[in-house]
DNA sequence: TTGCACAATGGCAACGTTAACATTTGGGTG
DNA sequence: CACCCAAATGTTAACGTTGCCATTGTGCAA
C-alpha cells in the first residue's frame, strides 16, 4: 500500500521550476506576461509533479465556484434526460460544472431544494417542479444565490421556464379542427401534474374560443393501458372524431383500444400524442404528436445563470413552444 | 440595484454572537462542548445575518469535497437515469454531492473524460462507458482520484460495475430451451455497442454450452422497425420457434412483423426481449423480458468511492444479474 | 550618463474554515 | 484552602490560490 501522496500545490512546482508561486498562477492562466522559455519551464514541472490546480483554494479567492446546482425533486420523469442534456452542453459552454442533487418530496416546498443546495459549492441552482411546491407563493430564493424554476407558472422573485403546454394544445386543437373535424376529444392525466393540467386549460379554453364546449374528457394515469381503456370507451361515441392524449402512451394505447373496438385509425378517428416518444419503440405506426425542446429548457435555465447572451439580468419567464409532427394518425375530414 | 452582499462568515456570526470564531464552527457542527444557551445565541446570530458555512473553505481546510463526479460521453441512454438515480441515492446516504459532466466523445477516451474532471472539485470519478475507450487497455486513473468505470469489461486499475449481460443472455436461453424449444433465433443490435456485443456473447456460448450450433443472427438497430424486418424475415424460418431480441423495442416491433406474415406470440413463435422498458408505453402486451437494476450499479458506484461498508477498498469488479420477468410472449412446447 | 518606460517576476496578504493546542472557569476532593 | 480535573471557550496557523503592489532587469531616447 503506497503511502498517501499529498497533494501538490503551486508551492511544489514553483520550487521546481525556480520561480515564484506567482509566476506558476500566471502560468497556468496563460497570462501573456511570462516569457515563453519560463512557461515551458513551468509547464515542464507542473507535468514532473503531476500538479492539479486545487478547486477549493481557487473558489475560495475567487468568490465564485463556476457551478450551477440542479434540484429535482424526481430523477425519473419525461424529458429530464433531455433537460439534463441541456444543463450539460450549457454549462460546458460557459465552463462551468453541474451539480445534481435529489430532493426529498417530504415536504415539497422549494425551501427544502434551497436549503439543500446552500451548502454545496454552487453559484445558482435550478430546481425542477413536477408539481406544485407548498411554499410557491411565499418562497424567497436565497440571497446571492440566482435560482432559476423549470416550471410554466411565473413567481415574483424567480425566472422561470419551460415547454408551453398551452400553446401545445391550442396547436393540437386547431390542426384538428383545421382538418375539419367538429370537436377534440381529450384523453387527461393525473390531476397533481401542472403541465397535464395546462395541456388540459389549453385543449378546453381553445375549443370554447372557436365556440365549441368541450365534451367530457376522459382522465388516464399516462400509462398505454389507461389509454387503451379511454379507446374502447370512446370508440361508441359517434361525435367522436378526433382524439387528443396528454402523452404518447395514451395516445398509442388509445390507437389499440379503437381498433380492438373496430374502428381505424386515421380512416374513422384522428389520434394526436404529445412527447414524440414513440419513435423507435413502436414500429407499425408514426403518431402525430408534438415535440418538445427540453434540451433548449435545460439550457436557458443554464445560462441564465452563468449568464449568457441572450438571457437578460433580473427575473425573466420564458416558455418554448413545441413543434407539431404530422404522422399518420390524422385525417383530413373536410 | 441593491449593493452586492458580501458573504457572511464565521467572523461576523462571531462578532454578533460574542463568541469566537471556533465556538460558531462547533455550533455548526453540533459539537457537545458548547453550552446550549450559547449554541443557541450563535444559532440566533446566524439566523439573524443569514450565514451558510462556505464551501471552498471548509473543503480547503478538510482537503475533501465531499463529491463525487459523474462523466458521460452522453447524457441520453438506456438505463442513464435509473443509474443516476442510483448515484444520487447513495450520494445523499454518504452526505455526497454529483457532479456531472458531458465529456466531448472524439476523441473516445478515459484520458479525456479524467482530465475534464481533474479541475473540478470531486474526491473521485465514475466513467459511464458506452464503447470501448481507445485508450481502455493504458490508461491510469489521476493519482488520489478513486475512479469507477461503468461497464463489464474489467480494469486493472480502475473498479468496474455493471449489469451483467453475459448471464441476461444466459438466462433467456436456458429458460428457453426450457420451455422445450430447439434453438434460440437472435436479434443483435450494432457492433460498437459493449454490452449489445456481451449480450450476443452470452447467446451464442449459452447454445454451444448446450450442444446446439447458433443460427445465423440477424443483425438490428436497436429500433422497433429493425425488429419488425427482423420478425418479417425469421417468420418463414420453419425452424424459429423461439426469438431473442437485443432490446424491448426490437422485440415488440418483432412480434409486430411476425404477425404481419400471421405468425402469432406466443402460439407459433416465442419472443424474449431485454430492459424491461415497454411496460407503460405498450397496452396489449405484456412482453417476457429482463430487467436490470441500474439503480443499484449507480449506488455501488458512488458507495465505492464514498466508502460505504458492503465496498472493500481497492480495485473490485462487480456485476449485477438481471431477472428475468415472465409475461405473455413465451409459449411451453414441451 | 541619466532618466524613463516597459517587460518580467517576486512578496505579501487574504479568501473562510477548522484541527490542534492553549486558556479560563467552576466544582469537587483531600 | 490548595489542588486537580473537566467543561467550556479562545488563539493560532494552515489549507491553495491569486490580486495587488513592489522590485528587478533591459533597451532606448534625451
Amino acid at each position: 500500500m503506497a503511502a498517501v501522496k499529498k497533494s501538490v500545490s503551486v508551492k511544489d512546482v514553483a520550487r521546481l521550476a525556480g520561480v515564484s508561486e506567482q509566476t506558476v498562477s500566471r502560468t497556468v492562466h496563460d497570462s501573456p506576461s511570462v516569457r515563453p522559455e519560463t512557461k515551458e519551464r513551468v509547464r515542464a514541472a507542473m507535468r514532473e509533479l503531476g500538479y492539479r490546480p486545487n478547486f477549493a483554494g481557487r473558489s475560495l479567492r475567487r468568490g465564485k465556484f463556476k457551478t450551477v446546482g440542479v434540484a429535482m425533486f424526481s430523477i425519473t420523469g419525461t424529458g429530464n434526460l433531455d433537460r439534463m442534456e441541456g444543463f450539460a452542453a450549457a454549462a460546458d459552454k460557459h465552463g462551468y460544472a453541474i451539480t445534481l442533487t435529489k430532493v426529498d418530496g417530504h415536504p415539497y416546498t422549494l425551501e427544502s431544494a434551497s436549503s439543500r443546495m446552500s451548502a454545496l459549492p454552487v453559484d445558482g441552482m435550478v430546481v425542477i417542479m413536477n408539481r406544485m411546491p407548498a411554499d410557491f407563493g411565499t418562497f424567497e430564493p436565497l440571497p446571492g444565490m440566482q435560482t432559476v424554476l423549470v416550471t410554466m407558472l411565473e413567481h415574483p422573485l424567480c425566472s422561470t421556464v419551460d415547454n408551453d403546454q398551452f400553446d401545445c394544445s391550442r396547436q393540437v386543437v386547431e390542426y384538428l379542427l383545421g382538418q375539419g373535424h367538429k370537436t377534440v376529444h381529450f384523453i387527461s392525466c393525473p390531476e397533481r401534474s401542472l403541465s397535464g393540467m395546462r395541456r388540459e386549460e389549453g385543449w378546453r379554453e381553445t375549443l370554447r374560443a372557436h365556440g365549441i364546449e368541450p365534451p367530457q374528457l376522459v382522465r388516464g394515469d399516462w400509462t398505454a393501458q389507461s389509454g387503451y381503456a379511454a379507446g374502447q370507451a370512446l370508440a361508441d361515441d359517434p361525435t367522436c372524431t378526433a382524439i387528443y392524449a396528454s402523452n404518447d402512451a395514451m395516445a398509442y394505447g388509445c390507437i389499440r383500444g379503437l381498433e380492438s373496438r373496430g374502428k381505424h385509425v386515421p380512416e374513422d378517428v384522428s389520434v394526436v400524442g404529445v412527447d414524440d416518444s414513440l419513435g423507435d419503440i413502436v414500429p407499425d405506426c408514426r403518431l402525430t404528436t408534438v415535440r418538445f425542446d427540453n434540451k433548449r429548457v435545460g439550457m436557458w435555465a443554464v445560462d441564465k445563470i452563468a449568464g449568457a447572451e441572450g438571457v437578460g439580468p433580473g427575473v425573466e419567464h420564458m416558455l418554448f413552444p413545441g413543434v407539431l409532427v404530422e404522422g399518420d394518425t390524422v385525417r383530413d375530414v373536410r
